[in-house]
RNA sequence: GCGCCUGUAGCUCAAUUGGAUAGAGUGUUGGCCUCCGGAGCCAAAGGUUUCGGGUUCGACUCCCGACAGGCGCACCA
């Protein structure tokens, strides 16, 4: 990446500088470039002069000086410049800049890819909500944020998998169980009515009047508990095949679905992590239940393995979970996307870690908190259980896929959002999804209209970038030239949002040059420039493409 | 009561994890289509970054204390 490049140029420019006595010998700090807010100021800036004004014993402005005076010549850098109180900052040149069309042409769609995880191999488990019921909105920025995630860290170099957790296991299913049940008897007419605690929501009356018209009335037969045991397998099955189909809808595919229930099958996981940790001396009984010392490492707390009733406690999941994903599996990182409210339980994890003798920085767990939805100036609560949802689909029958994928891109992963319906649905051209396609779309149909004027292929791919040289044209590349640094950004804090920013940017900067700079020109003596600034609209077409993809949202060719 | 998160333009949100004059979208006001897509562009207005201290060359960012909102504090999931 340039801006290491340049790092490597200031801590020559040091060392330089020191063996010819012009700055004295002291503790280099970490050399970090940055891009200065204000692009005028050049594009990009050093502070080492201002913080290692104390270790050396000098004025910050006469170190950026020195600096500058030892740097090394370079064709990457056009000027250098120094500004009080001892920024030393830096010009890209013309020439580096144009030659970024090259770069994305060779790199031939991964342009922007970067090597942060070197092959390593990195699940990201995400969305993994209870198969109680259909995905609603709170599920929604789940998906987003894991799935963009996962792209933009295959982007940065680690091989990825994608994973539901499937809780098929434990009370939440055996209510979904019993609330089937009596939903299947009352549709036979029977007097079943629902408890509190059971799901109210009108679509597990859907469910029960659909297993009523494909296994009539085999389970009115039965005995309650078998019924309830036997509805539970269909049920579940049923629910899963929606959260597929939303998911896939959204453009998201799993690599692998995990069952909750298959860990504590005879002989699997959880019996095996259990001896393990047993014979480990890391288990405790107390109060007739079974526990895991994690006090041992770190918590002030154990935590419960095995209930005083005999059933595995909701913590025990987590620990044969984890287990198999990193031991049995052998995943070198994984990456759990959760809701705020799982909070306790994320900060409880590295401790599960430390016990299962993994190195706690090996899992991630990204919260994000909760997505607020307002229709009609009321917000609207969520609850699967009262019955009053949002699902995906209604939200993305009236907004549309590409809208909702943005819109929730749009956000930090730490800060409730407010999603208004009525706003999300109005906004056919104030929603900036469509700002940003436009631009795509726009870019296109240059493209095309070159062609129709006969610009030929030969001349797009063989365009001479040299003369790329216009004020428009430099940003353009400019703002090009960024897209590794959004992505090592994205993927080292585990936040996306930023890739959503970059293309509002990248949209803008191009309109400006699209404004400024005459593309297809009819004018025989800028037949050469329009070859040049045709394969500049190519090369930025595909960075658009690129990043529209990182995110999920579809690169129109036109609109 | 304790812990975590959030508080930035009228509204929805950014801000390179301590850098230079805090930025976008939207909304408001005014302007721009006689060769490439006006779903666009340009300009104006809008701020004591909730408040009060502290740390240092420098604070939206770090520390302490208030205030407001969200979430969490089980052998639940």
């Amino acid at each position: 990446m340039i801006r290491n490049q340049i790092a490597d140029l200031v801590a020559q420019s040091i060392k330089d500088a020191q063996s010819a006595g012009a700055l004295p010998a002291f503790d280099l700090p970490a050399i970090e470039i940055s891009r200065p807010k204000d692009t005028a100021k050049g594009d990009f800036t050093s502070t080492v002069a201002m913080q290692s004004a104390k270790p050396a014993r000098m004025a910050p402005l006469a170190i950026a000086q020195a600096i500058a005076a030892h740097l090394p010549a370079a064709d990457f850098i056009d000027a250098i410049e120094v500004a009080p109180p001892g920024f030393v900052n830096f010009r890209l040149s013309a020439a580096w800049l144009a030659g970024q069309v090259a770069e994305i042409e060779a790199a031939a769609g991964h342009y922007g890819d970067i090597d942060l995880g070197g092959g390593k191999s990195c699940q990201v488990e995400f969305i993994s909500a209870n198969p109680t019921g259909p995905l609603h909105m709170g599920s929604a920025r789940n998906a987003m944020l894991g799935d963009a995630l996962a792209s933009v860290l295959a982007a940065a170099g680690w091989h990825i998998q994608r994973e539901y957790y499937v809780n098929d296991a434990g009370t939440q299913m055996r209510t979904f169980a019993e609330t089937l049940y009596r939903r299947y008897l009352q549709a036979f007419g029977q007097d079943a009515p629902l408890e509190s605690h059971h799901y109210q929501g009108a679509y597990m009356t859907e469910l029960a009047q659909e297993v009523k018209a494909e296994q009539s009335d085999r389970f009115l037969e039965m005995s309650a508990e078998d019924a309830i045991s036997a509805l539970s397998e269909i049920g579940l099955a049923k629910v899963l095949a929606w959260i597929r189909a939303s998911a896939e809808r959204l453009r998201i595919h799993f690599d692998h679905w995990y069952s909750e229930r298959s860990l504590y099958a005879s002989g699997g996981v959880f019996e095996h992590v259990i001896t393990d940790l047993r014979a480990r001396g890391l288990t405790e009984a107390k109060d007739g239940a079974e526990w895991l010392r994690t006090s041992a490492f770190g918590s002030d707390r154990d935590e419960v393995l095995v209930r005083s009733s005999g059933q595995p406690g909701y913590y025990a999941s987590d620990v044969a979970y984890h287990y198999d994903k990193f031991v049995l599996r052998g995943f070198d990182r994984v990456i759990d996307v959760w809701a705020v409210d799982h909070q306790n339980q994320a900060r409880r994890m590295p401790h599960l870690m430390k016990a299962l003798g993994l190195e706690p920085t090996r899992l991630d767990i990204v919260l994000y908190d909760l997505v607020r939805l307002y229709r009609d100036g009321q917000e609207v609560k969520l609850s699967k259980r009262s019955g009053d949802i949002i699902t995906v689909d209604e939200v993305v029958d009236e907004v549309g896929v590409d809208a909702v994928r943005f819109l929730l891109l749009t956000r930090s992963n730490q800060a409730v959002m407010d999603f208004d319906l009525n706003l999300a649905v109005q906004q056919n051209d104030e929603n900036p999804v469509y700002y940003v396609q436009y631009a795509h779309a726009r870019m296109a149909s240059i493209l095309r209209t070159a062609t129709e004027r006969g610009f030929s292929q030969t001349c797009v791919e063989q365009g001479n970038f040299d003369l790329l040289r216009h004020p428009g044209e430099l940003a353009l590349l400019r703002k090009i030239a960024e897209l590794p640094e959004v992505i090592e950004k994205a993927a080292l804090q585990l936040a996306p949002h930023g890739l959503a920013f970059y293309a509002m940017d990248l949209a803008g900067v191009f309109h400006a040059f699209y404004r400024d700079c005459r593309v297809i020109s009819s004018i025989p003596t800028e037949a050469e420039l329009s070859c040049a600034r045709l394969r500049l609209v190519a090369g930025t077409k595909a960075v658009f493409a690129r990043v529209l993809g990182l995110m999920g949202v579809n690169a129109p060719e036109s609109m």
